[in-house]
RNA sequence: UGGCCCGUCGUCUAAUGGCAGGACACCGGUCUUUGGAACCGGGGGUGGUGGUUCGACUCCACCCGGGCCAACCA
């Protein structure tokens, strides 16, 4: 389970949201939908698929009429719809919002929370400062309210020209995190809205558009990818300033998908589409799901690479072989299998009488599929092979036809190969070749077997076909940012104008999948393929070991794979370092100082600095110190080891409650043993929650031990029953596996054992030799 | 010289403080009329250093490494 799937449990058990789950996919209609977008469309639509009641919600985020177009909302919704996910009545349109979004922007005005700035862009960008520089306030900051509520009102009158004002939030221009200095709510933009046409001549930012669109929808759990991380403090700003009606939705971020070998910024794609080096948002070279889905790969290949990946919150990279793997295993199942040769070779079967035909029979697929049928595959003396399935001076370990060398000619006969036919120019025109007719249909006389099987056709009778090597779509795996095409890859496609195929695959009607055996699998093209042409693309190639193996052998015959185990870019592992002491770790000689200072009453380094770090943890060591001196290290380790943690945060408010003489009678409690360390801890938690005294919070705090002897033998001993495997293992030398049992008798008694003890049985009762 | 986020097999991803597990890739084997598929087996991991704890991937500190943020884009 995820970390949104397990706050999503966590939220329907404490009832946040009223046992709602309301998510959202909001694309901006502003291009073709990808395989980036297939991650986040399975997470959002996924998650309400799996709880009752869900609701996805389809929300086009058109807030820029500059780049929008229906054109790529009716793209989107059949991409989705394509992908296997339904919005059903929920599809909704950020500019449906748009005087919504205005009268909450008002709102902000007449709080004082909003202004309009008229000054330029450059001014703008000039006074917001760097991340290390503070930004400057603005001139027009401090206009009235009623000035600015007139000036937004006559930028939506649409008085103003683009870019003489804008709408900002007044927070903060030193704001450490850039995106509060004043971030802009609305600009002006006299620009036909695909939708909305000419209404507004203004319109709103992301920041301000998503959130409000968001709650307007009653959005609960509002997922988007890394990169807005740092938006979520200005998302829960808005809600909050404009009152928005709780429970508020709220943002989570999670890992994008990026691929190896593969871009998904939709700019740079549709760069490549404007220059030309892709011929179209359907490309099949293309991560769109427009191309892929043109490329032949299914939907359930998509999802099932999105489950593969999982969702978590790590930067990460996924290996282009999961996403073969994803498709070959969706095809594999699915695809017929035909015979196809890109790079034909004439055979002649001398011992084969002229003009004569037979007929052999081949399954649709393989195994016993049921029910798949079979095919026909006719048969003569004159028939085509692969070149690359002949080899005059084979590589070590090659086992297809070789001169005087034996092959199967699969579901007909094997055959042997005599003479080897060249032109002047020394290249193989055509092998004479005997076949075997006690191999025929497939029969294998015993003591003879042969190593290579290969596909063949007979001439007479197949039929052209053109057919698209698709390869990937760049040479590299992380392709520069700064130069795209540079990086692509030249053989990303290659055309075979004119393979062959077999008779049965005539007349294929387009957006058909085959698997032509051993080249891989194949699509015939929605687009290009028809009665009279047949076209396909490739989606993927068979998996190759003796490709892999003739990688190996001569690294950059074919680039680098990103499923090979020596990856290009190597790390140098960095400089080595001493470690800093404890005491370099700090910054100020004041800072040195109060660290001596503590060293002196017997602190422990690692403790004292981090002490000396936290003026909220030092002014409560002062006053525990206070009340129980002799304690000084104790409080010290426990102020650094647990205060912080309970605390859970930098966030100091529960610290206010802690008594710092409760505290201290804590500690020294636990250093007289009066209480374990465990309960100890339990009891500082309850003394962070609840305040009060030790005796109270001690009460308070269900500290019942378990520690009698004969029921934790009783239990151990029980375990050991239960587990014999681990118990064995156990005495075999896995010692971790104490953790186990100890870990057990804890669960079971729900943390009320004396841990200690059970260590100190566990081991004894462990140790005795089983019987 | 900032803030926020993130570091688990080669890759992706799990593990209320208690057995470091799964998937892809890789290697080996069985079987096979696809150098495919299926099945079986194998190697391989918690960025580092300290600390807390009976016990640390998990908590604390520091260090190292990576990502994001200074569009009138989203």
């Amino acid at each position: 389970m995820d970390f949104i799937r397990s706050m999503i449990s966590r939220d329907l058990k404490t009832g946040k949201y009223d046992g709602r789950v309301v998510t959202r996919f909001p694309p901006e209609p502003n291009g073709f939908l990808h395989i980036g977008h297939a991650k986040s469309i399975c997470l959002n639509f996924g998650l309400a698929a799996e709880h009752a009641g869900g609701i996805c919600h389809l929300r086009l985020d058109d807030t820029n009429p500059d780049t929008e177009k229906a054109e790529f909302v009716e793209a989107m919704k059949r991409d989705i719809r394509w992908l296997g996910f339904d919005w059903e009545e929920h599809l909704y349109h950020a500019s449906d919002y748009f005087e919504q979004l205005y009268r909450y922007a008002l709102v902000l005005v007449d709080k004082g929370l909003a202004y309009v700035d008229s000054s330029t862009e450059e001014e703008i960008r000039e006074r917001r400062g760097s991340v290390t520089t503070p930004g400057i306030n603005s001139p027009y900051r401090d206009r009235s309210r009623e000035e600015n509520r007139d000036l937004f009102q006559r930028m939506r009158a649409g008085e103003f020209p683009d870019g003489s004002h804008v709408l900002r939030a007044k927070i903060d221009m030193a704001h450490r995190n850039m995106i509060m200095r004043d971030p802009l709510l609305y600009r002006i933009r006299h620009s036909h809205h695909y939708r909305q046409g000419d209404d507004w001549p203004i319109y709103p930012m992301y920041d301000f558009a998503h959130c409000l669109s968001d709650s307007v929808e009653r959005i609960t759990h509002s997922l988007c990818t890394l990169e807005f991380e740092n938006n979520r403090e200005i998302y829960d700003w808005l809600l909050v300033h404009v009152d928005a009606p709780v429970p508020r939705p709220e943002q989570t971020e999670f890992a994008p998908l990026v691929l190896d070998y593969v871009i998904t910024s939709k700019r740079k794609l549709k760069e490549l589409v404007r220059t030309g080096h892709m011929r179209g948002w359907d490309d099949p070279r293309m991560p769109t799901l427009a191309g892929l889905r043109r490329r032949g790969v299914t939907p359930e290949a998509i999802r099932k690479l999105c489950d593969m990946v999982g969702v978590a919150r790590t930067q990460s990279r996924v290996d282009f072989g999961k996403f073969e793997f994803a498709v070959r295993d969706d095809l594999n199942r699915r695809a017929p299998r035909a015979f196809c040769v890109l790079d034909p070779l004439k055979v002649v079967l001398t011992n084969y009488p002229a003009g004569r035909e037979e007929i052999f029979s081949a399954p649709r697929m393989p195994g016993d599929a049921a029910g798949s049928g079979t095919r026909e595959l006719p048969f003569g003396r004159e028939i085509r092979i692969d070149r690359e399935d002949f080899a005059e001076e084979p590589p070590p370990g090659f086992h297809r036809l070789v001169p005087g060398g034996e092959v199967r000619l699969k579901y007909a006969c094997t055959i042997r190969c005599d003479t080897v036919v060249k032109d002047e120019a020394g290249r193989v025109t055509e092998l004479r070749c005997s076949f075997d007719p006690a191999t025929r249909g497939g029969l294998a006389p015993q003591g003879r077997r042969v190593r290579g099987i290969i596909h063949w056709l007979k001439a007479d009778r197949a039929v052209r076909a053109e057919v698209r090597l698709i390869d990937r779509m760049f040479a590299v795996p992380e392709p520069p940012s700064d130069d795209i095409v540079g990086a692509l890859n030249p053989d990303s496609e290659r055309i075979v104008a004119s393979a062959l195929v077999e008779p049965g695959v005539a007349g294929t009607p387009p957006g058909t999948h085959y698997q032509f055996e051993r080249h891989g699998y194949f699509f015939s093209d929605p687009v290009d393929s028809g009665e009279d042409r047949l076209v396909f693309n490739r989606t993927v190639t068979m998996r190759d070991s003796w490709g892999a193996r003739l990688r190996r052998r001569s690294p950059g015959i074919d680039g680098p794979r990103a499923s090979d185990p020596e990856r290009p870019d190597g790390d140098d592992g960095g400089t080595i370092r001493r470690p800093l002491s404890p005491e370099e770790t700090l910054a100020s000689d004041e800072e040195r100082r109060r660290f001596r200072d503590l060293r002196s009453l017997g602190v422990s380094a690692a403790a004292a600095a981090s002490l000396v770090r936290s003026p909220t943890a030092m002014e409560l060591f002062e006053a525990a110190r206070a009340r129980y001196p002799e304690g000084v290290a104790s409080i010290a380790a426990w102020l650094v080891n647990d205060f912080t943690r309970l605390l859970g945060s930098d966030d100091r408010t529960d610290a206010a409650r802690l008594e710092p003489v409760a505290f201290a009678d804590l500690v020294r409690a636990v250093d007289s043993e009066d209480l374990s360390h465990r309960q100890g801890r339990t009891v500082l938690a309850a003394l962070l929650t609840r305040g009060g005294s030790l005796e109270e919070a001690r009460a308070a705090a269900d500290l019942a031990e378990i520690d009698d002897e004969g029921t934790l033998r009783d239990m151990l001993e029980g375990l050991v029953e239960e587990f014999p495997d681990k118990a064995a293992a156990f005495r075999d030398g896995r010692t971790g596996l104490l953790g186990f049992f100890v870990g057990q008798v804890m669960r079971r008694t729900r943390g009320k054992a004396d841990p200690r003890a059970v260590s100190r049985l566990a081991e004894g009762i462990l140790s005795a030799p089983g019987d």
